[in-house]
DNA sequence: CTCCCGGGTAACTGGTTGGTTACTTTGCGC
DNA sequence: GCGCAAAGTAACCAACCAGTTACCCGGGAG
């Protein structure tokens, strides 16, 4: 059989170099997917762009199915790390909310091939990330710190009663990711510019008024 | 020259047969598309589909990305053409608004193909809508209607002052786009289930108390 | 110095894919 | 019913693409 995605046995240590080379592989990757998606995305694109070879992409991931799922996961280990830092339990109930939205909000126009790696996994049912033994385990830190923020803001008559931390939840991450994964064919009706810092702003003001002003008691 | 798109020359009425050919096409480039994308569908399999030959596809269309650019201009007009019968001028602010809301939703829970088509275009940066001659001139009588339902709760003082047209809009398709276009990565998080029909209306009433609870003056 | 192996290269392959060409069938006007 | 253009078929093609194979190189251990 071949060597498939691991270089000798398993789990090796990896010298310096491959490292390197693995990393630039990951990373051309995520450039290449999240513009092209992982149909329109050409393997040898991605080696030529990582500096590498076919032979090391493969050596590396065994398949381009696999480093897609590798790259996923990485977008989502990313985006919780960052989750991780967020540190809302010492805040008041609206100023912690605050800046779950402001956070949500400024890490998916600051990363927008994130959302098209979601777009695209979409596509596919999700049939990878269903694979993946990390990303499902993967819990979300700011969906606790939310559930969090709500008690607290409902217990003390900040916020209405009875919100569903899920629902809104979604509903945070659907007003960016919609408008940041939507901002080219919404720019064929309200023209372009939606993508300039002073539309994001604007953007970013009303998704804070949209859900401070329904958690309203 | 080859006679491209049409038949042959510009316009010809098209017989009947020729008519349900060409349908059958679109039906089933729907389909693929919505199913596959833009480079992931396989043009025999269009063809296939709708018990046509490839040859009978290039007759009508050109090419992929001129069928492409058909589907979703249909797509478009569908969605615009619905959004026509909503007859909200003559319901009270609030019913209005609950209206359109309702409508954005389900039309979207009906229609995820629609989402699917969006989420590509955008991922080629709305490269083909922009080439359109018919979408970008069709305007959407659902944002007409909204505007128009807007000035009536403010003047009356049932909605809050000073909110845009143009955001509250976007975030009415968002509450929805989103829940229907990552239905699946959600899934992984929060386990299967999120497609049924109590979680869709669930998600609609959740939709409803966020557009409405924000509009509170 | 030299052996050796992980890391790297380049050329190849078999199946696919968008698009075309040469040819046959269907049905409508006369 | 017949002539002919429109509609349809199938075989073909060149480019492409994921994945593989045969081979090379450089540097660390002995």
């Amino acid at each position: 059989m071949p060597d498939g995605a691991r270089s000798s046995r398993a789990d090796a240590p990896l010298s310096a170099r491959a490292e390197a080379t693995r990393q630039r592989l990951l990373d051309a990757a995520l450039v290449e997917f999240s513009a092209k998606g992982l149909a329109g995305a050409r393997v040898d694109e991605i080696a030529a762009r990582a500096g590498a070879n076919k032979r090391m992409l493969y050596a590396h991931f065994g398949s381009k199915e696999e480093l897609w799922l590798t790259v996923l996961e990485a977008a989502y280990a990313a985006k919780r790390a960052e989750e991780r830092d967020l540190a809302v339990d010492a805040l008041p109930p609206v100023e912690a909310m605050r800046r779950l939205v402001q956070f949500n909000f400024r890490y998916t126009a600051a990363h927008p091939e994130f959302v098209a790696l979601l777009n695209q996994e979409n596509l596919h049912r999700a049939a990878h990330l269903k694979r993946s033994g990390q990303v499902p385990a993967m819990y979300s830190p700011m969906l606790e710190a939310l559930r969090g923020v709500l008690a607290r803001g409902e217990a003390g008559g900040v916020f209405r009663h009875g919100v569903d931390a899920m629902q809104l939840y979604i509903t945070i991450l659907a007003v960016g990711h919609f408008y940041i994964s939507n901002l080219h064919t919404l720019g064929t009706i309200f023209g372009a510019g939606l993508g300039s810092q002073a539309a994001l702003a604007a953007r970013e003001a009303h998704a804070m008024d949209v859900v401070l002003g329904y958690l309203r008691p």
